[in-house]
DNA sequence: ACTGTTTATCGTCAAGGAGACGACTATGAT
DNA sequence: ATCATAGTCGTCTCCTTGACGATAAACAGT
């Protein structure tokens, strides 16, 4: 081991946060614009540095308490709790300019906030579409709406975060963190078909979700709020496993 | 922000290796002693500081190479790599006594190699049975051989690295990175038998895998290694995914 | 050479899940 | 009253899966 650990070269440890929503039946992510250089003026995801005494789910718990006004459901009991979860780590030597940093990414799904941010210094953060985000409008160029990459890999880490995101609700109930503490079938079939983009039979839908034990338990109330014939409203069941999984249709 | 980015505090990054194999008919972890404090002489995983100028996963390969000699199928070709993906980053603020490092852990899946360690630095390093490590042998206490936790949080480490294995040969084809370069179906059985640790019908087995488009290729010849009826020889498909997946019987 | 053992491979059958889609229900809007 | 919208229940067919019988091709021992 020609390689002396006690020379250990330092590195600054960020957290970046994937916080996606559902909203006007489109996927939408939180990004804020860069105040200062590099990049500056350039969107990126939300993040900071981790604290010296802070463990890192703390430190992206308390960045999206920052930003959101959101607390994690980790931490404090469902009522309005968005999930999180750690989603990877990027750590490439010169992905950021100034000094060697390694982020810890983490990805939150969170209900559609009534206002739009109630954060603290989130003066400039907004919900984008993750389709205009990541360009996905054509094989080629960028959306009408002139459209800059994010700043850093923050492009690479909304495609990973939105990619666990498709592929988790397949098989786990995880598209219940996308929808209120009380919602119809068609609610959570509107979630599912805007994270994967496409359409759902509703028949089979309501089908499948109503007869996997765990999955749904119904409140008793029902709604009208999407309107047509009042709808029976649900709660997330006690199952986070979904077997058999969900189908995604083929492409 | 009431937080001072420039005076952001210093943290040593490593990765750690959770490196996975079948052999016997079980999984086995690769683990090290320790030589020096803290956990002086027990038993942890691979693994080392990241450099300064060196990506996660460059470390990781390196790392790997080091210890088993084993070069990661992401840099080389396939001939004897084996696969290598990140798990998860460590980072709880007294998880090394000494300093406040962040681990970004990685998993490998490796076939069951000739020779046991072929690697540098690693003159006490073994393979051990994951049972064994987790002492899942009965409820509550150790294995007759004496066990001790691993050194760190390196327990928790190699449970989630079973469990990535575990759930991701269901639904990729991630269980060929167990088999030697060309394999038979019965080899490729008892890959998902010892990770699972349950048996499976051969006959509804084999229709399954060689019924699934891309994931074998037959290569034209046979073996009697494993002796009975000569069986084909297969080498990994182009899929990754598997669709429909592989279903792991109920507990 | 024959027999038993082991592993591989093919085939059959019934049960259950999923896609396609018809039919009916209960609201609000015009 | 009529229409549009959404929700809910059923039916039918196809495919996958689990259980399991049957055959094939090697080796070991007698």
């Amino acid at each position: 081991m020609p390689y002396d650990p006690s020379a250990f070269p330092p590195f600054a440890v960020t957290v970046d946060l994937v916080v996606l929503t559902v909203r006007k039946d489109a996927l939408y992510a939180l990004v804020v614009r860069r105040g200062e250089p590099p990049y500056q003026g350039r969107w990126a995801l939300p993040g900071g540095f981790v604290r010296g005494d802070e463990g890192l789910e703390a430190a992206a718990a308390r960045e999206l308490t920052e930003e959101t006004g959101l607390r994690s459901q980790a931490l404090e009991d469902q009522d309005a709790g968005a999930h999180l979860e750690q989603l990877a780590t990027y750590g490439a030597p010169q992905r950021d300019p100034r000094m060697r940093v390694v982020s810890v990414a983490y990805l939150v799904l969170a209900p559609d906030l009534p206002s739009p941010i109630a954060g603290g210094d989130a003066r400039s953060a907004r919900w984008a579409p993750t389709d205009t985000l990541l360009g996905a409008g054509d094989g080629g160029g960028w959306e009408a709406e002139q459209q800059v990459p994010l700043a850093f890999d923050h492009d690479e880490i909304l495609r990973d975060g939105v990619e666990r995101a498709r592929s988790k609700i397949e098989y786990s109930s995880l598209a219940t963190a996308f929808c209120p503490p009380e919602f119809t079938v068609g609610e959570l079939r509107r979630v599912y078909e805007a994270v994967w983009g496409v359409a759902l039979d509703p028949r089979n839908f309501h089908r499948k979700v109503t007869g996997t034990p765990g999955f749904l338990v119904p409140t008793g109330g029902t709604t009208t709020r999407q309107g047509g014939r009042p709808a029976q409203l649900f709660r997330a069941g006690g199952a986070t496993l979904l077997n058999p999984p969900m189908l995604r249709p083929e492409v």
